[in-house]
DNA sequence: CTGTTAGCGCATTCAC
DNA sequence: GTGAATGCGCTAACAG
């Protein structure tokens, strides 16, 4: 005795007096001029009567595609991932494919990490903010890297998308350079991603130019605690910065409270900048200065390359611009004004 | 002469010189005593030589499981659903199940809407947040409503898995009504979710049972200046309230800057609080007094309920209470102090 | 207009 | 110890 196993097209072809085949033809939509509209009728109501839903397994077999890419990224905690999500899903729809979202390394950090790797029957991967060998999980699959760096492997590379960080590194402290600082502290963060290295080596490169220029430098998690401990340190030097360029908005909320314990008012005794503009940046008081990366058009960016990949073509690697958001968090340091 | 097509099991028999009995046999693990290590280590070697992957979607068919859940949330651009993600996905790989992630209804608001449903061979489904009707996409599938609300249909109800959040609003009222408050403000959100309705109607009943409770309400979106605008709104009537309740973190802060744009300080002037308890609660100034809502454990389980469907077990409806966490932006309103 | 047939790639019986 | 045969549920040729 079967279980409760759910009815197939062979029921619904039994329940409606016709063969299979027909009704996949009903079914797939594409029976114009190929089926009676009373076959079809019936075999609609057959289907409802017993409500059939097709196997995705056995259809995705047959098809050799599953109509579906997997966004593979570092951790969904990051509000960063939630618009590169809705770009990447955007572009998908508007072809008839699905996205699906899965972390790694994995947030699970369970004792039995998943044995067989994915289980996803996916016909290509969009992987952001990891390293290429992240890729290794998926061999042979159709892949486009988000975020992560150009490729610079030799051979067939990935196709890449990035933000222009370095860039937006250096409008930042062109910015504040501006504003007449001079001694400038870091507040990085101590995560291994291309992004972060790339935002460390603009800054170190554009302060370096400056004349008189001064660049301290601190690390620390990507977390408001961790964050004011490592501002703290940096405003302890002796000489201390007047301006403290995070490398994450959630870092200079951190850098704000760092400030606040030591009496500093933001931006009038220290000035302070973010990166990537996500909501948190206009919920603090001030506003924060920081560089917009396009995460969603990343996200679209990312698919519309994979697609073309799909399709056969190559697409060319890209790089989307930040730009510089001027708000409140920054003004000219207390010396530079007394100096003027 | 077929494309770049994937080597199959098939492939890697013939590679190794052996049927394709063995090769799915040695490369599934269970080959003990059963085929000689020799045998075994020259399948593995043509399988690595060829860069063999298994077809998922053949293995799903002839399994009859992808041991893969969906979880669908409305939105990945809210802090809130990466710790539900993490806590499902933990609890998931430990019995060897994969989870994905898809937005409904989709983000992706793309004119050509996915015209198939989900695409997707899954196991069961993790739907949270959202009304029960959501599951009409995977009828006949195992799934477990998340932070929805009690399913109040008649026959086999779908499991479900809660916050106390009308518990959690009734610590909050208790808390500022120790403190002296009388008239609130209830800065709600405009969104039609089983949650949002559960905090409004809990407030309600807790400040209508107090001796000279009062309460106002507005709503806003989810979003800091929408938010800041409808707070604005509640302290500019005559006799405003002395602390505003929010429907949520982000809402706080749009609170926040309607406070100091109206000059008042938080708390000594307004008490504000907020719900949910993300990562912003701590990066606001001062630092916000909210529920928190165990967003991981709901998870956890979820995924644990879900489990045990598949296994033909019935789980029964699990509430998670919510935990007042006081800090530093309630305190007594003026007028009570002044009384003392 | 409709039914019959074949096979996608894999895991699994059953012979040998 | 190993290979041949079978079928998961579906779609797309091809007959009729």
């Amino acid at each position: 005795m079967p279980a409760i196993s759910r009815p197939t097209s062979k029921d619904v072809a039994q329940e409606a007096g016709v063969s299979q085949s027909t009704v996949s033809l009903v079914l797939g939509g594409k029976w114009s001029g190929r089926v009676s509209p009373a076959t079809a009728r019936g075999v609609r109501d057959a289907a409802e009567r017993l409500g059939y839903r097709p196997n995705q397994a056995a259809r995705n077999l047959r098809l050799g595609t599953t109509r579906t890419v997997l966004l593979m990224v570092p951790t969904l905690s990051a509000p960063f991932f939630g618009p590169v999500y809705t770009g990447a899903a955007r572009v998908a729809a508007r072809h008839g494919f699905g996205v699906v979202v899965s972390t790694w390394p994995d947030d699970a950090q369970g004792p039995a990490d998943s044995p067989f790797g994915s289980a996803e029957a996916i016909d290509g991967v969009l992987a952001s903010s990891m390293a290429v060998d992240a890729l290794g999980r998926f061999p042979g699959t159709p892949a486009v890297m988000l975020d992560s760096g150009p490729d610079v492997r030799p051979g067939a590379p990935v196709p890449t998308v990035d933000f222009g960080v370095a860039d937006g590194m250096r409008a930042i402290a062109g910015h504040l350079a501006g504003l007449g600082h001079r001694r400038f502290g870091h507040v990085a963060a101590a995560v291994d991603q291309w992004t972060f290295h790339a935002r460390a080596e603009a800054l170190a490169r554009t302060v370096a130019a400056l004349p008189g220029g001064v660049l301290t430098r601190d690390t620390c998690a990507i977390d408001v605690t961790s964050a004011k401990d490592a501002a703290l340190r940096l405003l302890s030097a002796p000489d201390p910065p007047t301006a403290l360029v995070c490398d994450d908005d959630l870092i200079a909320a951190g850098a704000y409270k760092a400030a606040r314990a030591l009496g500093l008012d933001v931006p009038a005794d220290l000035s302070v900048t973010g990166f990537d503009d996500v909501l948190l940046a206009t919920a603090l008081e001030p506003e924060l200065t920081t560089v917009r990366l396009p995460a969603e058009e990343l996200g679209a960016r990312g698919m519309t390359a994979l697609l073309d990949l799909l399709a056969g073509r190559r697409p060319a690697a890209r790089v989307l611009p930040g730009e510089l958001i001027a708000r409140a968090s920054t003004a000219p340091p207390r010396a530079a004004t007394k100096g003027v």
